[in-house]
DNA sequence: TCCAAATGTAGGCAGCGATAACAATGTAGT
DNA sequence: ACTACATTGTTATCGCTGCCTACATTTGGA
């Protein structure tokens, strides 16, 4: 039998998956660097060389999710139509898929957003995604599809639902399938209301 | 001089409302029933009488939050005008007004929603709210001024959209001031989403 | 080859939530 | 008024946590 070794080998993803693990199923409270430190097998400090600070591996956790909602979103709109509504609804669907799957993961995200002294990085990936969901508003209105105002302040509408159907599906006061049932109803209402104005509906 | 009494005479509310000073000032991370012990001079075990566990606190700031909000709610309708377009813009303002002075608090009373072991009493008083607004909408039904659907399938975008402006106002990737001039337009678009179809705009 | 950086360990600190055993106070029944 | 009891405090202790400093091992480049 071959005794520990020395050095972990890839201690710091080992922790990070661990972690993201125990923050799904136990939430950001629960999780403790030691008690991640005992399940991988290494020292209680151990940690602490990767990651100087609880909060630093909850903000490393977060840079991830970020990577990997702008990956999933930016290739849902490769693989989506043309037209406005199959766009949002590609969006859309490619965001609250990732919100019901990692909605732990997608609290911390925005909770670390009004700390004053988050890192700059994380304050990047999330205009990042703020962008994607610009650019396809701009996009909209080139095309006609959307009724004419200012970017950012249809942009707002935009995330509001997204945002909101995330929340209340994670921890609102709905069902989730009352919540599975009231997405189609919340993405046409969002199309509703990007709406050009237009004498026949 | 008059030694401190070994009787503290309110130590339960006095712990709520320092409770929720700390909680708005500093989060509920940081909030610590030995802290608020020493705050207001008992000693740390003695919170324990009042509230079980930390969760019991928190449980039952979550309440007082709850029952707050649904007041609030309540008195902007009945201040308001009869149509359903006053009534929303009254109800939505109110919730925004609460949701932004209230932010952590707001946290709170949602984030133990998807808990297993919420109290009965949490969950009622969140259904208390629900049927606040759904109400709203059934009357705008019987008005002719909300198109026709299933009740609850209709109240899902109001809530959506009054809690993802709430999030992305508290935590979410907008500043300030583009949250506040994005409240009319978020109010214009949730009217424009539940306007019956019509010929003429 | 040797030295420095990276990575792990050992030990200790203060703070936390929770609980048990005990003390003071308030109260209700007689 | 006395007593029995419930309420609300205190003290002490447990195991846990995050974090820090000092030391050990390993790795990799000059």
């Amino acid at each position: 039998m071959k005794a520990r070794p020395y050095h972990h080998g890839d201690l710091r993803s080992a922790l990070l998956t661990l972690a993201e693990d125990t923050l799904r199923a136990r939430g950001p409270a629960e999780l403790s660097l030691r008690e991640l430190a005992r399940e991988v097998g290494v020292s209680p400090a151990a940690p602490s060389r990767h990651f100087k600070t609880k909060q630093a591996l909850l903000d490393a956790l977060a840079m991830e999710g970020f990577h990997r909602l702008t990956l999933a979103m930016g290739r849902s709109l490769d693989e989506a139509g043309e037209t406005f509504a199959q766009r949002l609804t590609a969006l859309a669907r490619s965001y609250l898929g990732f919100a019901a799957a990692n909605g732990a993961l997608l609290d911390l995200m925005y909770g670390r957003k009004h700390d004053p002294d988050a890192s700059t990085e994380l304050i990047a990936a999330m205009h990042r995604l703020k962008d994607l969901a610009t650019d396809l508003i701009a996009d909209g209105q080139r095309r006609g599809e959307v009724r004419a105002g200012h970017l950012d302040l249809l942009t707002l509408p935009l995330f509001v639902a997204l945002q909101g159907l995330t929340s209340l599906a994670l921890s609102g006061g709905f069902p989730a399938d009352q919540i599975e049932a009231g997405v189609d109803e919340t993405i046409a209402f969002i199309l509703r209301g990007y709406a050009p104005d237009v004498r026949s509906p």
